[in-house]
DNA sequence: TATGAATGAGCATTCATTCAT
DNA sequence: GATGAATGAATGCTCATTCAT
């Protein structure tokens, strides 16, 4: 199917995204020079250019890989776990992990869409991604409320809550350095749960 | 206290700050020049600098004031109102439209001090004064959680939550365009208030 | 009506043009850097782009004024010169320094055409004052044949024809470095004069 | 005499070379990459530098063999052709022809002696085959006037006029694309033949 | 105090040339 | 011989900041 060629090719991105990657994490798009992702990559900084056609096809790609590999994982998981709170409690994991791990830069390409610098076509593809994974979480919704489990509220919007809490968790973080992500994961999914208002029959901690 | 002069320069520092803040909410930090700030604000380009050491001093400026106003409106909130869950629906209210107004400022400024341009003294004035915040929204829980109104959880974590799912609501806003506010803030206190997780009591849709 | 600073900013465009001109006649427009401008008008880099929006438009601006002011004398000297032959005369010795001055200018300039990089709309105003310059010559060609002076000929062909030769000697002078150019020009208004088929009559040499 | 080692060599060069001539043509030497050369000689883009010192060699090598080829069917013809005129008319075919296809090129060279970038040696060569050229041409005239057919002038001054002529035509043509050469040739002939100059016996229009 | 002309460090990108395979 | 991946010097241009007036 695909050539060595091909291979070889695409395995260089890889590298060249990873060092990218590692450089956006540890500061931002915007302060990392093509010539920092080149020397990082250990490539000269005309090669990079072999493999993408400029320094923000670099950031679309990983995001777009990241993306791409987590409505995959989820894909698979609502597609395998038939107990909805487990399936439920993994995704809010895995979204949460993506949010810290690629936010940073999400941001830096929403900056970038205001600057009118971008090609949106590129985005369009990558933010219809993450709008497919809000659905595909919307329907795992849907099917606990079915069976009882879930409140009988608009699953889609549901989706976005639980959605955007991940989001502004991980901005948190991000403005924070890192916090203790599992504690965070516990408190979210116990407000998640119940709420804040006191009910008789809860008693949490 | 202040003599005219200081109150004549605070005055300019305003007016610089308010061209600033329009522009930046137009598009984004990075997008605009000091240029762009000077003209709209009337100013040559030269005279900002005499009343901020740098373009960056002008969005903690901005930034700052904003957490400034909300921190003495909340604080008055508290002091005032009696009915806690009516001060909370209303710091929910406030809290969201400073997102809404500041956060992309607020990520720029973030993004820089990745970046390690950023004079971090200043960050740290400036994140203390959104942590005490956070501190008087912590006691307001603390208050409704005695009073029987709020689940007896520790009450500094209950209001880390709140300000996050405000946060990653106003981020989605900023990505996506404006969403209805009003809408989403209904859909955030209906899940703050009762969890997603189906009681027998609850019909909410 | 022109304000001091619009005298100022021109005569700095000057300035700049100058040392350009200087330059570009030495070697070449392409092999000329901005940093070179630069250096050589005792600019800043960034200066130039206070007076010109790109390296193109320092060439333009060169060969644009160049054409002006051709034009301006040219037309003088076809409105108070009553001898056409010495208005020809005078023309001829104008157009070839024009040619040797500004001919490698412009054909970087057409070069660019070719390249699609150029702004057409600027070159097409320049060319068009070229050709005004040759419609001018014409007429003054006319005016010698029906005054008896110069053969029935098309008179707009026999200025293409003119104005093709000093282009011919001015190459001729690019590529081999300066010639005389006043026994070229005695050369060519002999040959304008007699053609160089023998006539009885004619004793040339 | 030549292996055939030598001989492959030479055929090679010349699908180089000829790819390189299309290319400069429909656009111009500066605007055509190395890579794009290759690729349409069908080789690699590092197969060329076995053939060729470099990109420049290449532009060097096409022109050369241009004038060669003219030099040589100039010979030629000077040598065969009895009728002094009709030798001289085909000549200033030839040479129209030779600038039209090659002046763009001719004047990339040039520019690039001017930014001091190129090996003059190789060009001394090319120019004196040029010369060579006009040498024969200048032979011709002399032996037209001894016939009594060309005015008694400077044999070799005259050749440089109509070789400029032609020169700045081809410029023209280059300018503006491409004219009626044939209508322009006629042209030239006429003025070379008569001058402009009205006499009593000359009714050309 | 107010100004805006001047500055130059800094950036993304291109492309002729080299060299390991 | 043939290749094309790798290179990095070189370039035009931007913009926060300075400073003479």
């Amino acid at each position: 199917m695909t050539s060595r060629r091909d291979r070889e090719k695409e395995f260089k991105k890889q590298l060249i995204a990873e060092a990218a990657f590692q450089l956006f994490s540890a500061s931002s798009f915007e302060a990392v020079t093509v010539e920092d992702i080149a020397r990082r990559a250990e490539f000269g900084k005309g090669t990079l250019y072999l493999y993408f056609d400029s320094k923000e096809e670099i950031l679309i790609y990983i995001i777009a890989q990241g993306i791409d590999e987590l409505a995959k994982v989820i894909a698979d998981l609502c597609a395998r776990e038939a107990d909805v709170t487990e399936a439920l409690n993994h995704y809010i994991s895995l979204q949460y992990d993506f949010y810290r791990k690629y936010h940073s830069m999400f941001l830096s390409l929403m900056g970038r869409k205001f600057a009118g610098t971008l090609n949106t076509e590129q985005l369009v593809g990558t933010l219809s991604k993450l709008d497919a994974i809000t659905d595909l979480i919307a329907g795992l919704l849907a099917r606990g409320t079915q069976e009882g489990i879930f409140a009988p509220v608009d699953s889609h919007k549901l989706a976005r809550v639980i959605k955007n809490i991940l989001k502004g968790f991980s901005i948190e973080a991000l403005e924070r350095g890192s916090l203790d992500g599992e504690k965070d994961l516990g408190l979210i999914k116990m407000v998640l749960a119940n709420g804040i208002i006191a009910k008789g029959e809860n008693k949490n901690g």
